[in-house]
DNA sequence: CATGAATGAGATTTCATTCAT
DNA sequence: GATGAATGAAATCTCATTCAT
């Protein structure tokens, strides 16, 4: 858990440089960053804090990072690559939107549980991006990139009008949004939720036609 | 905003208050921490800003909640009340589930339009319940009467199997979390994500079959 | 408790004004102030808890004592004067100066047991008179009058010469004021003290001469 | 006294001093506490006053004493250690009870003019162990030590029988106390009360058998 | 006479940050 | 690169005190 790993054990594959013992070290302040305002906030976590858990002292945290700003700056960049580099991973090779969709939230499902801190953190960002005291956040560029990707071979494969594409965007964050909101803490919530939107997406929960009885 | 001043625009007095304005202050507290604790998260949020906020002294914060986190939970219980009193007002009447989360739908356009703070705050909380810091939140009865209400409905009308009503729940709540962290800040976005939900609900929005055409 | 009472039972004789409510609260509260300031000094005793203890709020007492410190000079006052008359009356009527002593350690033991806030509170007090935050404590009357009466009587009958009256004032207030620290919260180390201190009066304590043996 | 001060006059500089300083400044930060808490009371001691006595600022105290409560334990146990070494040194190599108790007495004398806060300060203490606010506090063991070695040793020579023993425990406890309550601001009270209970002990100070006369 | 909402000062404690070692 | 003593600001919370009701 301290000695950084990527999400699925291979090896990093974005060439980073061959990790001096300072680059380690860095790591290790951001996977202990990540926890840290995972579990309790911006606000609440404390250097001291993410320090002992990465194994150093406080005062130690500023040679590697200027500001505990910077970095939760440093920790946002840091998540969304491991998560989103993962979930790039999962939809290779599949041939239309609805695969992909499905091999991605299987692929949530395994975050979560390998990762979760890393996902909480991502989840609870979003709302924490009140530049009052975090300054304005970089724009998560990996999962830009991920969503766009999957937009836009789904445009490509005439799955999705070009009119919908934007519709669609939006619709996708709220799903996994809203699946890491949900489906965070509990396993079994979480399995319910996946199992669910894949119904959802099928067309197959919800009824579209109502017995159209009679109804007073 | 530095200089406090009173609910309704006079500086507070020395000496009792007349009957009433009491429980004026303790809602005008309640709002206030509302809003500080939804823009700026727990750990970030100082009571000095929300008593000045709610136009008194940091100190007076304690004559109505025993301790900042005591004012948490009744903030927590108060906007869980209003947000889903209003819920449950839009959906009366409606004739079928679709209906319903159509209607649905429509108001939380309208709630996060003229109570922004309390959907944000609420939006928050599911990722703020560390209980190092908070202790157990009380459970959201609103929520769940809402929710298993709307289930219940569903499933007497046969719109939703018994088996499928488990899975509908996580369904719902995954969409309307994800629908407060997506569209909560832009107007722009939060209508596209209504206006997509709607679409996806209905099974219009992706392509079940996609033309499973000539790829190479 | 919260009615006072003299310490013996006996209606109080040097005539206080037949106690209207009023002043039957005024008693309530000094009783609560004693307790109090004994139990946890002059700086953690909060008005709130007193008044609490009294059965008022912290805004009435106010009504009784124009300030904290006001309200530790009158329990000064008070407790003094009803600890020292059981003093007084104590030793009404013995004939010697050891057995005014023996009298009055017999009813030290008797007002440990029925007024024990009362004793800790004086033997705190005698420490607490830091003028900084208390101001300059009223001389108290009555153990100043009882010690002397007690001095005078014994230099009239003869058991102490003139020059030894200033000392023996001395090492009578040295032999009270340590029994009030020793004896207060433990009844046995109480008896022991009492026995051990008559004993030493009576010079059977520690043996005079010490066998003059043969000691290189 | 309101602008920080190093121990040694200069005033702190940031970064970590050289070794062996920050015992000096514990050392100076007990100091400071003893004399505070002697001198009002452990509740209306504030840590600012203590730091800056100390010359530090209040939150530096918290680097070596993690809250108010163990600086006071911790002060506790220092001002018992260094008075009692005191003490046990004045009775070294004394033939006999009254010796030791004698030396002992005039070595109060000097401990008194030299180190008046921590006398007062364990005077007070002793009062002050309300474990509502302090918690418990450890055995003074110095003390103990000290009591019970004099005890033993007077049983060993045959001035006090074994049955005995634990009576002049308490009438020791009883004058020591009693000694530092009443001589402790007045170098005349305090000289007169050391030459008082010297003949106390000595059986000079009450005639044993007064004058049976003739009593009306 | 008593209440209780409110103030404003101050208490303890935490914490980001600095910097000599 | 890491440590840890120290700062100074701010946070939570307490409390004596006031005063309209």
């Amino acid at each position: 858990m301290s000695t950084p790993a990527a999400v699925h054990g291979e090896p990093r594959r974005r060439g980073r440089p061959p990790a001096g013992v300072a680059e380690q070290t860095r790591l290790a302040v951001l996977d202990a960053a990540v926890a840290c305002f995972a579990d309790q906030g911006y606000g609440s976590t404390s250097l001291r804090t993410i320090a002992e858990r990465a194994g150093l002292t406080a005062g130690s945290v500023y040679h590697h990072f200027p500001s505990k700003q910077a970095l939760y700056h440093a920790a946002y960049l840091y998540a969304f690559e491991v998560v989103y580099l993962s979930y790039e991973d999962s939809v290779v090779g599949r041939g239309s939107l609805l695969a992909e969709l499905n091999a991605m939230l299987d692929r949530t499902s395994v975050i979560m549980e390998t990762n979760q801190a890393m996902v909480a953190f991502i989840s609870k960002s979003s709302a924490e991006l009140s530049p009052r005291e975090l300054g304005p956040l970089p724009q998560p560029v990996p999962w830009e990139r991920f969503r766009d990707g999957m937009v836009h071979r789904a445009v490509e494969r005439g799955e999705l009008t070009e009119a919908d594409a934007r519709l669609f965007q939006r619709v996708f964050a709220t799903l996994l949004w809203g699946l890491s909101s949900v489906g965070l803490r509990d396993p079994v919530a979480r399995a319910e939720c996946v199992e669910g939107l894949k119904r959802l997406l099928a067309g197959t929960l919800v009824a579209k036609a109502p017995p159209p009885a009679l109804h007073p």
